[in-house]
DNA sequence: GTCTATATGAAGATAGAC
DNA sequence: GTCTATCTTCATATAGAC
């Protein structure tokens, strides 16, 4: 009789990844930083196999198809991006000094250099691998806003916040967009230009700045 | 000797492009199709041959390499949408439905599926192509950015507006931002969800309320 | 599992006839 | 200018030895 594999039967979800480690390690790192540099296209396995130090053989070895290892990227770094996200649930104090810390937090990693290209290379990709792309936003985007909400909502029943007919969600949102709208555009678009702390700053306070002028309770 | 070629002697402008007719222009029209749907690496030219009908050695008459065509392709799209515009300089009318205007028109041609598609691919190629990039930020989200700033001042001016510390450049990326953000984070990552009207207009009054309860002046 | 070596196909670009 | 046919290179994926 053969032994459960707690991989196979333990549960509903598809994959609950297990962690990879030497070479499939090695393979996974490179394949990201490949990836997240070229996108899918541009990518080849010969980066992918140079970069982890194995042979082409090796790659195949544990994914199957390129395709495959592309989207273990991809969801690699969405879990990731989850899991940076959890910590920002709990943030404690009044819901300026919250969203002040949401906003900071946010510019630090989306704007980061690997953020963008997640982000990049998600967009790019959309058309090819809808299921990806939609990942990435549920995990990123919307678990960003699905926070504020809340926290909004906290706002709202403190009488801190006073929303008007927008709906916290469509608050949260507008929040969300004040924070990384110019310093998304500028970071994917003009990938030479590195914001300064202080111009970061200045966006967190911008938006937060903006956010309470118009939904602080006066 | 030689007559004078217009085209390169004209002026210091690189290239006041020659409009192109007949076959180059069925290889153009077909080239943005592929490019902007399947992005650089992933077009070949065969299928921009096979769309326009001809040869693959007529792609190559006009063209000298498959990057020639794509920056003909961008720089193309980018000096349509700068011309789209310049139309908004001068919408007449109150600080408020200019705004609303503007907001419309950004939501109809930037979020609609063109829009999205060289915002896709201009992001995803910023890596390799940062000329390109930039052209497009120059001709997009910045242009759109300074005409607001010019009506934002002019709201300040008229006593329409209050900025309090922010620049009217400040300000006008922060409307930008308001304007855009959840429609074309949708647009990018959810290539399957196609925005109602009812829901373009939502957001575009979502953008102008939150923008003038911040810096309408009371 | 891991390597070297290779099959197979497709992409970008060109030659040469008309 | 335009086509058909082809060259060359390189990418994905596999075979077979260790």
């Amino acid at each position: 009789m053969k032994k459960a594999d707690a991989t196979l039967s333990s549960g509903t979800r598809p994959e609950p990844p297990p962690p990879p480690t030497g070479k499939e390690l090695a393979v996974l790192t490179a394949a990201r930083e490949v990836f997240l540099t070229h996108g899918f296209s541009a990518a080849t396995t010969d980066m992918i196999q140079r970069a982890a130090g194995v042979s082409k053989a090796t790659v195949y070895a544990y994914y199957p198809t390129k395709q495959a290892l592309f989207t273990a990227v991809i969801e690699g770094k969405c879990a990731e991006h989850m899991k940076s996200l959890r910590a920002l649930r709990s943030v404690p104090g009044g819901i300026h000094a919250v969203l002040s810390e949401l906003a900071g937090a946010y510019l630090e990693f989306a704007v980061a250099p690997e953020g963008l290209a997640l982000f990049r290379v998600s967009a790019a990709e959309a058309p090819r691998f809808p299921e990806l792309a939609r990942t990435f936003y549920e995990n990123g985007p919307e678990a960003f806003c699905e926070i504020v909400a809340e926290h909004v909502e906290r706002g709202v029943q403190n009488r801190e916040l006073e929303l008007g007919d927008a709906s916290a969600q469509e608050a949260a949102r507008l929040f969300f967009s004040l924070v990384r709208g110019q310093a998304q555009m500028e970071g994917v678009l003009l990938p030479d230009r590195n914001p300064s702390r202080a111009q970061k700053k200045r966006w967190a306070d911008l938006a937060v700045g903006t956010f309470f002028a118009a939904f602080g309770r006066r």
